[in-house]
DNA sequence: ATCTCAGTTCGAAACGTTTCGACTTCTAGG
DNA sequence: CCTAGAAGTCGAAACGTTTCGAACTGAGAT
């Protein structure tokens, strides 16, 4: 017995005693095809128990891959551990499939190491990156020079299609609205700033050293409101665990915050479990504001006064966004809207 | 000025005055090369921006495409919301990155539709399953018929790399170590069947129609305990919400269990806020048990009794089976260990 | 001066499609 | 009866690599 080499297109061809162009043209669906003809081709490729034109043979002769590369830049595990996030990834998933395109993970690349990575060798139609640093991005080297077109949420590239919200503003009006219930000390739990891991208290020039864009924009804000926070709290990731150690570390400090501004809900879910392990009442003695607004059955009844955003409405954007990448069209940027809700987390501050 | 094709190696190696296998050669680091000839080639590369080989190229002609397909059931928003699935792919995607394998993710082939599926077109060198269906799982045809590897989570199919967990012999010990604290009326809520979609009381025969293996394994476990549950809430999702609203359910049925048996943490985290919104003391009142052993700071001083896996050590597992795929390597069946973990979330029944 | 043998470099044949223009038929209009 | 055009099918040229065996170069051995 041969050791049977998968069957191809020119088998299938041969076996229906029609040209290879016709099965091809059978396949792809383009060109005139007759009914016959059609079933032919099919009773032969079930024949031979072809599966199907090879993926990869497509993908060097059209030129599309039908892959949409997706830049990780934390470890998965906390990459995908805000539920928000998922939200966004969930309905931008959905529709790049609904388009036929796949969506492939990519670690970003670091930029001590000149290690092949993914990001320069695997192949795909556009790339779409969660988030970007204002500088010094590798991710954006790599993808000029391969030539790739890119989306970015939250944040701007020059070229590139990008999705972004008015975050500074919209934590503005957050601070603003805890300076009119009369707190002056207020503390900021930021998310990764792009530089050290973990949890701890960042002293030092208020944006600088802050790459991520959102957190920088956030940080921003503090500026806008004509206040400084009086402690500023890098966490390690989006999680409710940070959350705690940083509620811990603001409410330990000298400068007795009466309020926290976290860059999360998540966050702001553990600074309050923080607030209730020392016995403190959440708003009573003292105001917590997160940010994506969603839904945290455990923090019942309280009811976080933070800024919602809508993560399947982003998904479906940054889906927009990738298929006019595809299509060769000019790339578009887009600001969703975003406005605060107040809960029962905050009031006014103590005397 | 000519509309610039992308530059190849045929140009570079015009440009650095070689032949095309030397250029390829460098590359590809096969082959012995010479420092200087070497160094010519990089300096035609960089003169041309060029970006490398063509990863479609080196696919057709290599045969392998540096993609592992992870196929994901359910909405992505609800795969990945449990943190310990999270854990698993976290380490799995991280070793697959260092055996410079990508990972692309494919929704799940729906049976109804005939329509092109990912899984059936996208190009891949293997595939994960982190679940299947005991019977009709639609994606092993699909596999099958492309006589692509593929390793299965908590599943089994022959010829496939399977990596599974003596899940109903622990959820057996959970229900005997329930038992000798004297319950007798135990509900049990359980991750989706498989069929229809939402939280709901299931009706009739235990077993049939949960489609799932893991669900029907921790569902066959009440079997070899020697006790029916008093009644089957199935979950539409693993997420705290759907726990809430299957204990609401459990706690609100004639039967009055007074333990609940849910098969993951969230779900039992869920369960438990919904006893204490009924006014009900865990685990003075009703004893809950968990599985995956995650770390909830929200349930916090609960330390729900529960099965831990170490996800980090699952996803490890996986790597290599899915390297022993590639390689050529008989696919490898490996069964994790497997205890329970008494918390104080579980207790002796109420008089 | 000839031969051998590494150490390098080169030619050419795949890999399995898509696609474009050309080539048959066949139908219908004049 | 002739012909324009549509419908269906076919040939052949890419797409950009990898890889295998052959060919070329000196250096040392004879």
């Amino acid at each position: 017995m041969s050791a049977k080499r998968r069957p191809t297109m020119a088998d299938v061809a041969s076996l229906a005693g029609v040209s290879l162009s016709t099965v091809s043209l059978t396949y792809s669906g383009a060109g005139p095809i007759s009914p016959d003809m059609r079933a032919r081709v099919e009773r032969a490729a079930s024949e031979l128990g072809y599966a199907g034109p090879s993926p990869q043979a497509q993908a060097l002769r059209s030129g599309r891959s039908r892959v949409v590369g997706l830049v990780i830049h934390e470890r998965l595990h906390f990459a995908f551990r805000d539920p928000f996030t998922l939200r966004v990834l969930d309905a931008l998933i959905g529709d790049l499939g609904e388009m036929g395109q796949g969506v492939l993970l990519l670690p970003s690349p670091s930029e001590d190491s000149t290690e092949p990575n993914l990001l320069a060798t695997a192949s795909m139609d556009a790339a779409v990156l969660m988030r970007v640093r204002d500088h010094d991005e590798p991710a954006l080297d790599i993808l000029a020079r391969r030539e790739l077109p890119f989306a970015i949420v939250e944040g701007t590239a020059p070229g590139a299609a990008a999705i972004t919200i008015p975050d500074r503003r919209a934590t503005a009006d957050l601070i603003r609205h805890l300076m009119e219930l009369g707190h002056e000390r207020i503390a900021t739990v930021t998310l990764p700033r792009g530089g050290r891991k973990g949890t701890g208290i960042y002293e030092g020039e208020l944006l600088a050293g802050a790459l991520w864009t959102p957190t920088r924009n956030r940080l921003a804000a503090f500026e806008d409101a004509g206040i400084e926070p009086c402690v500023v709290i890098e966490s390690g990731a989006s999680m409710v665990e940070e959350g705690v150690a940083a509620g811990h570390l603001a409410f330990s400090h000298p400068s007795k915050p009466t309020a926290v501004v976290c860059q999360s809900d998540l966050l702001a879910g553990g600074v309050v479990l923080a607030a209730r392990e020392l016995g403190l009442s959440v708003p009573d003695d003292v105001s917590i504001t997160g940010f994506d607004g969603l839904d945290l059955p455990w923090l019942q009844p309280l009811d976080l006064t933070t800024v919602p955003q809508d993560g399947a409405a982003k998904g479906h954007l940054i889906a927009q966004g990738v298929k006019a990448l595809l299509d060769g069209d000019e790339p578009p940027v887009i600001e969703l809207p975003l406005e605060i809700r107040v809960g029962n987390s905050t009031a006014r501050a103590p005397q």
